[in-house]
DNA sequence: AACGGGTACAACCGCGCATCA
DNA sequence: CTGATGCGCGGTTGTACCCGT
């Protein structure tokens, strides 16, 4: 593997991009859709590797970007999603249309992690700053305990002290979900006001995960249970997919409180891969809230401001009127899931399609990645039931399920 | 005006996975 | 089955810009 042969070639422009390139690239692509994307710097006649035209497409020529700064909403969407999904930021900015996870990806990095930072969280674990300090602590005791049986296990066990439950696997499985397995949690004791009424102790969630290294066991035919004030160990990890989504089963058990989801933007009916109609037997998932009475579901998303509140800008202001974070209100937003598939099939369903940018015209082009065409409306049952198909078995897989 | 530090963002790199010959 | 190739993802680096000194 390892770098692309088309990398090792010469004469190859690096860096920024010109102008004039971006709009060959625009041009070609937005003429012939792109295709086999080795060869469309060929096609376009530019002197890029296929790997970077494809990257300047995706993050910043495609139409349907969004420009400009984040929303509140999006910031706080990003945070409760990298909550649950931790740094797979393609399934967070699946919710996100018009953005990209480089942008999300560079807006954590950037600003959400200092500002998390700021109000005492981990914007690894979304654990306090504090009780992570007990945690290692206690960690350093058991450590110091374990060093009189094994020294070599402590050295392992240092190096993933980040991962305590990820202590064995491949590099790469202890790097990329070097969090993965961390609690989850949604209380901020030094800021009780902003903790959501009724809640009570911290929320032990081992975050999804995928790959051998899943942090829960999972019984596909069972439900995820949530079980607050419980330790992690104690976690109830069921899976019910075939009853209703894993996540409607999260928002019913994990979140105890009343659902409360205000529509405001609604989806195209014609639509049919956001139907919450069966596909396959199992029932849509994408693009449904979820409610307390087990399992109700809408067809319509809700960031509206005032369903949807706590903001960090809010909550920033330490001490401030602006700390009454509806937290309820956060706890009853849906959460999202989707691979890629549904990505594209999100995006055709805007929460911000006044700010998307105009249709375009792409010509021969049903690949995924411009699956945002908004002509998509009309797509065929059965290319949206087979991309459903294909996240659904990413999804078994990526909470490991092993149909 | 020049310089340096900080920040935000664009782009590249390395890798894993899927597909195909 | 195996190697080559293409694609996508997440991490990292580079750079333009802003702002204070």
């Amino acid at each position: 593997m390892g770098r692309h042969s088309c990398c090792y070639k010469q004469k190859l422009r690096k860096g920024l991009w010109s102008p004039e390139e971006d709009g060959k690239l625009l041009n070609y692509i937005t003429k012939n859709g792109h295709g086999c994307w080795s060869s469309v710097p060929k096609l376009a006649g530019l002197q890029r590797c296929g790997k970077s035209c494809r990257l300047r497409w995706i993050n910043y020529l495609r139409p349907d970007l969004k420009r400009g700064a984040f929303s509140q909403q999006e910031e706080n969407l990003i945070i409760e999603l990298h909550a649950v999904l931790g740094n797979r930021w393609s399934q967070i900015a699946a919710q996100l249309p018009g953005r990209t996870d480089n942008e999300i990806k560079n807006l954590w990095n950037s600003c959400i992690k200092k500002k998390l930072r700021q109000r005492g969280i981990d914007p690894n674990t979304h654990k306090l700053l504090s009780e992570l300090e007990i945690d290692n602590e206690k960690q350093v005791t058991d450590n110091d305990k374990a060093s009189t049986v094994s020294g070599e296990f402590n050295l392992i066990e240092a190096a993933n002290s980040k991962s305590p439950s990820a202590s064995s696997g491949s590099r790469i499985a202890n790097n990329k979900n070097n969090s993965s397995t961390q609690d989850f949690i949604l209380e901020n004791s030094s800021n009780t006001s902003c903790r959501p009424p009724g809640l009570v102790g911290s929320f032990p969630f081992q975050k999804l995960n995928h790959g051998t290294n899943i942090g829960i066991s999972v019984n596909p035919n069972t439900a995820l249970c949530f079980n607050p004030g419980s330790s992690s160990s104690e976690m109830i990890s069921q899976f019910n997919l075939s009853n209703s989504s894993i996540l409607s089963s999260m928002s019913n058990s994990i979140f105890q409180t009343p659902i409360r989801v205000k529509p405001s933007v609604s989806l195209p009916s014609d639509n049919p891969s956001l139907r919450s109609s069966d596909i396959n037997g199992v029932q849509n998932w994408e693009g449904s809230s979820f409610s307390n009475d087990g399992g109700s579901r809408s067809t319509s998303y809700s960031f509206d401001n005032n369903a949807f509140s706590w903001g960090l800008s809010d909550c920033g202001k330490s001490g401030e009127e602006g700390e009454d974070i509806k937290w309820s209100e956060y706890l009853s937003t849906p959460f999202l899931l989707g691979g890629t598939g549904t990505v594209q099939n999100q995006t055709s369903q805007p929460m911000y399609s006044n700010e998307i940018k105009p249709d375009t015209n792409l010509i021969g082009d049903v690949s995924g990645s411009t699956a945002w065409h908004q002509n998509q409306h009309q797509q065929d049952n059965s290319q949206a039931s087979n991309v459903y198909t294909k996240d659904l078995q990413r999804l078994a897989v990526a909470f490991g399920q092993t149909t």
